[in-house]
DNA sequence: GCACGGACCGTGAGCGTTCACGGTGGGAGG
DNA sequence: CCTCCCACCGTGAACGCTCACGGTCCGTGC
């Protein structure tokens, strides 16, 4: 039972070490941190007493006196899905060239406004999906808060998604190339993804015709994508092509066609949403429309820095920024 | 500039804030904190004030009173690479289940030991990959320090993945499905990929004959996989099977053979290495061997919880756990 | 009229660390 | 033998916050 100081309750503190090795505060300082003024013999007795009490520094205490590059909080909604992996380095890459460090915190597995809320105690600001508006008082006064895929409607702050753009050039793009009609796959989740099927449904039509096929009950994405499938399959007349509404989503939906024999983008093309870089990496190479991630965090990242610095408010037009959905086209349509 | 504390050097503190307020420190924690023991006035007031220094509490002075839960660095190489995500993910769950937060750091953009050097003052524990050996002192004595994929001969804490069993199981699979010769891909870095490699070969040989394809100096993976496609496809005999070195690798590979019109499984097999869940989202499917990644959280969260508890040691046997390749027979093989 | 209690607010202390000093001792130089 | 300096080490103070108290004031009940 060599550390006492541990077991007995709290951790050992570097009054506890200086105590052990007779000498004081300071000189533990020295020892620890491999600073100069202190003689071997006196850092080698304060690092075994360190040792035998397993000491190690308070970063608060530290951090008290010289704070630190400031912390990111990044909410996610599930690394599974590729689009939040993306993003995550994306945001952190943003974030490190402006010297922050990022805190990446996943949703997926508990409520999103009690871990935002949680989170929000630990770091100086926060970026990501589902964040709690400020309204409702999960998130401390005037932290710094920038919400991702923002709501049109919404005048909070954070980086807004400009479909319309990016739905237009693929409208262009399909009936260009002699397409018509297309089959939107609809989201599992109520809510944005419905919204956007909606949206994107009624950008297409005119020059297309567009239907909108709802989702299954099936437990996974594949089991729902393939579906979906054989749904569009039987439709008359059977649509050119087939939009996820994802690029997760897509992938399912390749796969099902593949199993099916049928040839994409031979006799069916294929679109997914997001624009991940992970659709080159495939064969066939997905095309998708979506946000140009990189900038996505590039605008978050410097909006969060504004506002910690108050260069920036917290709230209002000047914290919005938008970014548009763009087409990238590649094998499947 | 109703700002000036901040503008003027440092950040407002709860003092600035009280002495605007005509409060007290304690008044202006409980207004800012929803605290009772304040009337509706005074609690405005305070805010007000606040507001006007945009006063943020310092989460370093919060944390000294009443320290949260501690937070765990975890270092990736690169984030575009799937396997990292997958093992953040894997990672930051296993975390939460047993109260950590997790910062995660990317090394892809600067040097591994200077980013540790840096992390260790931010965070209570370390886990990942290319983190520093404990020797040169680049991390602080007695930070619990996990290291993954971490090499046999080597003594530090780590999970370290046991390939024989993987590489066996692979080798009975193909010589069952009568497979003559393999081609093993060779990695673009020397070291980790390399040693695999030869492991690999060693492991194969025998029943199989398995050669070593070096590789190419042409930037991207894509191409330097195409090219030891062609390699391999002028080889006599041409190889049954093509192993690439990790998962991104076999989907180029898998990429580099349909555009040749070479059909997957049919005409050529291809394996890959990692293990990732994505490898199943493709169309075909993609065989791989690799480590269980929830596994290897698990095991490294374990360690660093120990480790930072005080029932583990912070290296030897002890803290040094071992996880199977195994085989993921999928489509591709 | 006086004690009592509740609502509101302030004061000292302490959290663990580092910074800027201020000491002490011993050896070298005069 | 005295002085000076350097190497080594210790002492207050400060960092920003919360906790546990202790005060004040006003209204209520007897």
């Amino acid at each position: 039972m060599t550390d006492q100081a541990t077991r007995g309750g709290r951790r050992a503190t570097i009054i506890d070490v200086a105590a052990l090795a007779g000498v004081s505060r300071q000189t533990v300082s020295r020892a620890i941190n491999d600073m100069p003024g202190i003689s071997g013999a006196t850092r080698q007795r304060v690092l075994d007493a360190a040792e035998q009490l397993n000491y190690r520094p308070s970063r608060f205490g530290r951090g008290l006196v010289s704070a630190g590059p400031p912390t990111l909080g990044l909410l996610v909604d599930d690394l599974a899905n590729a689009y939040f992996p993306e993003i995550a380095r994306a945001v952190v890459r943003a974030a490190t060239v402006r010297g922050w460090n990022v805190l990446v915190v996943e949703t997926a597995t508990g409520d999103a406004a009690e871990i935002a809320r949680d989170l929000a105690h630990r770091v100086d600001a926060l970026v990501g999906y589902g964040l709690p508006d400020r309204a409702g008082h999960e998130v401390p006064d005037r932290m710094p808060l920038v919400r991702l895929d923002v709501p049109a409607e919404s005048d909070t702050a954070g980086v807004l998604y400009a479909t319309e753009e990016g739905f237009a050039a693929l409208g262009a793009h399909l009936a260009a190339t002699g397409v018509r009609t297309v089959a939107v796959l609809d989201s599992e989740r109520e809510g944005v993804g419905s919204a956007r099927a909606r949206r994107l449904r009624e950008a297409l039509d005119g020059s297309i015709a567009a239907s909108i096929l709802p989702i299954g009950p099936e437990p996974t994405v594949a089991a729902r994508a393939a579906e979906q499938v054989d749904v569009a399959l039987a439709l008359d007349p059977v649509p050119e092509v087939l939009i996820g509404w994802n690029d997760a989503h897509a992938l399912a939906t390749l796969k099902a066609l593949r199993v099916r024999g049928i040839d994409v983008p031979g006799r069916m093309r294929v679109v997914g949403i997001d624009g991940l870089a992970l659709g080159a990496l495939l064969s066939p190479e997905l095309t998708s429309i979506g946000v140009d991630i990189d900038r996505v965090a590039e605008h978050a990242v410097d909006l969060v820095d504004g506002m910690f610095e108050g260069r920036l408010p917290l709230s209002g037009e000047q914290v919005r920024r938008s970014v548009p959905y763009r087409l990238i086209l590649r094998e499947t349509a």
